[in-house]
DNA sequence: TGCCAGGCCGGGT
DNA sequence: ACCCGGCATGGC
């Protein structure tokens, strides 16, 4: 499909889920520090299992730069359990934190007035942070114009044919940044409004006959 | 019951 | 440059 094309397609199935589906207030969290958080933890894993675990971290007060860098990994990972894989993300959640006291002594406001090419090249080399990570963090914790891509935004274009199967993250989210306007505030509605589609309607019984995207 | 969920890493080709 | 097994809980 030719470059124009495309593009007219990428913001045609936009409005069209926007007005059908409306602004979905991304990402649920009240703080971006708490949006950080919850990109880590959501890794390969359903939100539900995440929101438990942002819950408990609250109840322990743990959902701060501080109190996670003194807290012992047993309790951590103990305190994120429902959200699986806690001692793995038990490691990226402390690396992640370490990085930011590091650099900007745990300061989030001076970690995100950096420069987001830069930034995101600093936030990959964190051992646990990789591409979707990254971007959800400077999307949504720090309102950088980057588009995330996930497994339901690969899916979703697959079937609409605007990516090859062999796609990777990079080439879909090229895709995006490309052919659209570099606009926070809808690179945000976008990815929040596939997720959308995805959870609600790809794989729902009965959903996909009501689907926003039939017939684009 | 088994399969999947808003990935990423490390080791192997 | 890909490909794969491992990581682990909770919901259906």
């Amino acid at each position: 499909m030719r470059q124009k094309r495309k593009s007219k397609k990428l913001l045609k199935i936009y409005q069209k889920l926007y007005n059908a589906i409306g602004p979905r207030h991304w990402w649920p969290g009240d703080s971006p520090f708490e949006v950080i958080i919850g990109a880590i933890l959501t890794q390969n894993t359903s939100w539900k299992n995440v929101e438990t675990a942002i819950k408990a971290l609250k109840e322990y007060n743990l959902l701060d730069p501080v109190r996670l860098l003194k807290v012992d990994e047993g309790i951590l990972a103990n305190t994120i359990k429902s959200s699986g894989f806690f001692n793995i993300k038990t490691k990226r959640i402390k690396n992640f934190i370490r990085f930011l006291f590091e650099n900007y002594q745990g300061s989030l406001e001076k970690m995100f007035s950096e420069n987001l090419t830069p930034l995101r090249e600093k936030l990959l080399k964190i051992n646990g942070i990789g591409p979707e990570t990254a971007d959800s963090i400077l999307l949504y914790a720090g309102g950088k114009p980057i588009f995330v891509v996930d497994a339901y935004t690969r899916k979703i274009l697959l079937r609409h044919n605007l990516i090859s199967k062999a796609a990777g993250y990079s080439e879909t989210q090229a895709l995006f940044m490309e052919n659209l306007e570099k606009d926070v505030r809808m690179f945000n509605e976008y990815h929040a409004l596939l997720v959308y589609v995805g959870k609600y309607f790809c794989k729902r019984i009965p959903g996909c006959e009501n689907c926003p995207m039939r017939g684009l």
